[in-house]
DNA sequence: ACCCCCTGAGCACAATGCGCAAAACCGGTT
DNA sequence: AACCGGTTTTGCGCATTGTGCTCAGGGGGT
């Protein structure tokens, strides 16, 4: 694994180009890792791979030109989805669609190098080599192996209640006050407002103060945008 | 999990018909599967999948009319690959291009039923719906369900206690809190929440919290979707 | 005897709803 | 402009309920 020639080559697509600096360079941290330049559109993703063919992409759901989604599809690479997009729906197609692993940006760089030292491992289980027989028991070993690593090294999780206020935020179509937030998720106001508050100070929802009527201003809250 | 409309839709696409079949009858064995009938070609599981939308698809990975593999890109369902060629580099490509699992051909009955009951577990998990939010930990888990929900050739099995709380949580007609499954199986409060949470974890029943009173939040639990 | 697995009791603490006081607003009056 | 009253909303403390964990004890297998 220290020759030049068996790295494992890496492609990140991702059209914020902080972001796939940051994730190559996580990715670079692992031995025997080699990251190419990191590219934002898919059609630039797509000559990369055909050019590089690197043996790993890093590939963003949203991208300007194209969805990941339907990149995934189309370029029979082994790739790792990483997105903001927490639905589960998504995750079902990436996986779906041949996603190996799937990150819930943003994550912190134990994730990924975990993530792909666990690949590096699996590759030497399954290698793409067809001359290598495997039985039955290699192949589902190879898939623990991907699927192994640490606890989830991303940002704190929520606990299903906050994730639930926030999850009424996000798919409102229009800024909601605490009183419609425990509406919608069936907690009392004051529970309501207690993750609301929360969620404003730490920005992941942001609120405005609405006027015009006797008493308080009332807090209205939308999406981080 | 006897409502019809609430089944996993499986096809079963090999043109070796008695193959086909005996794999047809193991899904069937699977609680909860309705098994359409088997294909026979590429050409007809594209039609049968735009028909019916089949929740998995056990696939051959050679067929009369276009391979297996190329199939399996392009149908955007859930696949488990079947194949007499165990060489790496198939498998690899079975995966990349989305493929759940892979099996040998020829394989036991329960290589195929524990397979797609952790499936079905995995889509308690990662159900396909936009409006449930996961977080990491969550599609890792989804992940080592659908890869490694039992050892190779056996069930884990349950023992007595795990099965009749379960058995308590999907004969109810309505949700149970951990203190009604207590009661029905005749355990203490701590032993039944133990079992319904690693059940939980595990896919095999589903959790809801239940707002509305003073102190934590309530977990009701159901059967599995 | 030793080990492992399972169970229940007890405890610490997480998370909620309620009740209330205070903050902040608007409109009217002086 | 300043003040007041009425109203609405926010934020906090407290009591309560539920969860999850530890530990001791029991039973079964080797």
């Amino acid at each position: 694994m220290s020759a030049a020639s068996d790295d494992l080559v890496v492609l990140v697509v991702d059209d914020d180009f902080r972001v796939a600096r940051l994730h190559a360079e996580y990715a670079a941290r692992v031995p025997g890792v080699r990251v190419l330049e990191p590219v934002g559109t898919a059609a630039a993703a797509r000559r990369a791979i055909a050019q590089h063919r690197p043996g790993l992409v890093l590939l963003d759901a949203y991208l300007p030109d194209e969805s990941g989604l339907d990149l995934l599809r189309d370029i029979d690479a082994d790739v790792f989805l990483l997105s903001a997009a927490s639905d589960a729906d998504t995750v079902r197609t990436a996986l779906r669609r041949g996603a190996l692993c799937y990150l819930i940006k943003p994550f912190a760089a134990d994730a990924l190098t975990d993530r792909i030292a666990a690949f590096q491992r699996f590759a030497n289980v399954v290698p793409a080599d067809p001359a290598r027989t495997l039985d039955q028991e290699a192949i589902e070993r190879g898939l623990r192996i991907v699927h192994s690593g640490d606890s989830p090294g991303g940002s704190r999780s929520r606990s299903a209640t906050e994730q639930a206020v926030l999850d009424a935020v996000e798919r409102a179509d229009a800024e909601l006050s605490a009183v419609d937030v425990a509406e919608r998720v069936g907690v009392s106001r004051a529970t309501a407002q207690r993750y609301l508050s929360g969620l404003a100070a730490d920005g992941s929802i942001r609120v405005q103060l609405n006027y015009g009527s006797t008493g308080r201003p009332e807090h209205r809250y939308l999406p981080r945008g």
